[in-house]
DNA sequence: TAGGATTCCTACTGGCGAGTATGATCGAGA
DNA sequence: TCTCGATCATACTCGCCAGTAGGAATCCTA
């Protein structure tokens, strides 16, 4: 079945010479990385797709047609894998706070460029590891560190809220139910995403912070643009883009 | 240890003489039944701790100190004893929806006494059962059981979103997304409520639906009384109907 | 007090799955 | 050609746990 990889012997990727000897050590760094992310991938798609305890690592070595051993040797344990799978997901979201920070937009934009990017996270590959990576199944270690990722971004939200109406930019409200809602929202869509994908994430993410933004009690004052009276205009149900995986 | 019940025997329960021979025969029916709601109260309990698969009925028997076998004498399996607690969670806003229907309000406002209810459901004992039965862990028949109850609730809200907008009284959005921001904002209440208890479910209810209703724009029209700058001031108003279990 | 039903326990089975011991294979350098 | 490290497979161990077999105690009825 499958005899050995046969990968393309030495593709012309190197026109220097490269007399180094440890050119080759290098780029057998650069391969194990390579495969190591692939096994990080492969988990997180069978942990979408039968949840943490109902896969095996002999599961997710048959999804990369190895061995179990083949994946212990990129990883040490089951746990680290949902672990790295978690990090994956949320190092997404640490980005998008990271770039908003310092722009000079109301704390209303930048928090909804997060929440963008947060909804897009949780539609990826990684989104479920992330939003379900229990503590309890993990070692008292690793969950604190899971748990110092969760505050941090939960902080994050929290904070975009208290400056948004600081500067008047959004509703006064309790800043920690109303992070709690709005990550809750996003977080939720792991969970029917697979099921519906009829959607991107970003337009999920889109939409999820219309709904935020605008509440659901009518708005008296003059809002043109999204003032649509009719019916949502059965936009394309069922719309394009959904690879049926 | 636990010699047997000690029941004091024959206490006066009787007055009248009661010559039914199926009297007793009840009274131990009933007995049956408060057993096995213990035991179901029990596995929500631990299921809640420690997450279903880290549970096994060796712990739930311990915990109402017996053994397991006494546990598969009220239950079945322990999928069966997921379901049950689904289904005991769900039970409370299939309740709240048929308490609203029909009644003489705007939809907005039925919606909102359902959304109180839904979150008080997901905060109470059986929310964690609630919110993470997953289809992976039953079998295919409880599964579909467990998706028909999700998506009649889904429908319920979608609903409800959809009379608000044709009686004005909701701003005009796209009901499937909105209903999957608001179940989720709520569904989420589980995965937070158990380390931060420093406020009821019916609080973090208000607290939700207060959100969902204003969103995060300020509002131009005059709004007197939300406007209070400080937090949103516990008004525990309870919406009527709601018979409180 | 026999006899049946109910309730519960002790002591097991059987399987699944995480993790490992051991060694085969391959490529590269000496 | 020999060695050495990197990579991966075969074939295990070992513990946990869902579920069960069989029986004992207790209560109800006759």
């Amino acid at each position: 079945m499958n005899s050995r990889r046969t990968t393309a012997p030495a593709a012309g990727k190197n026109a220097a010479p490269a007399a180094s000897p440890w050119k080759a050590s290098h780029e057998r760094q650069r391969d194990r990385e390579v495969k190591r992310d692939a096994v990080i991938r492969a988990a997180a798609r069978e942990f979408n797709r039968k949840g943490y305890h109902n896969t095996s690592l002999d599961d997710i070595a048959a999804r990369l047609e190895v061995t179990k051993p083949t994946v212990y040797y990129y990883v040490t344990s089951k746990e680290q894998l949902l672990f790295q799978c978690f990090v994956a997901g949320v190092e997404r979201i640490r980005a998008a706070f990271r770039d908003v920070r310092g722009l000079e937009l109301p704390a209303r934009e930048r928090l909804n460029a997060v929440l963008r990017r947060y909804g897009e996270a949780v539609a990826s590959e990684f989104g479920w590891c992330m939003v379900r990576a229990e503590e309890q199944d993990l070692s008292p270690a690793m969950s604190r560190h899971i748990k110092a990722l969760k505050s941090e971004i939960d902080h994050g939200i929290r904070r975009l809220i208290r400056e948004g109406v600081q500067d008047g930019s959004i509703q006064p409200c309790d800043p920690k139910m109303t992070a709690f809602a709005l990550a809750g929202a996003l977080n939720w869509i792991a969970h029917w995403y697979r099921e519906d994908q009829s959607l991107s994430g970003a337009q999920i993410a889109e939409a999820f912070v219309a709904v935020f933004e605008t509440g659901l009690s009518p708005r008296t004052g003059a809002l043109p643009l999204v003032a649509e009276r009719e019916r949502p205009a059965r936009r394309t149900r069922r719309a394009a883009g959904a690879a049926p995986r």
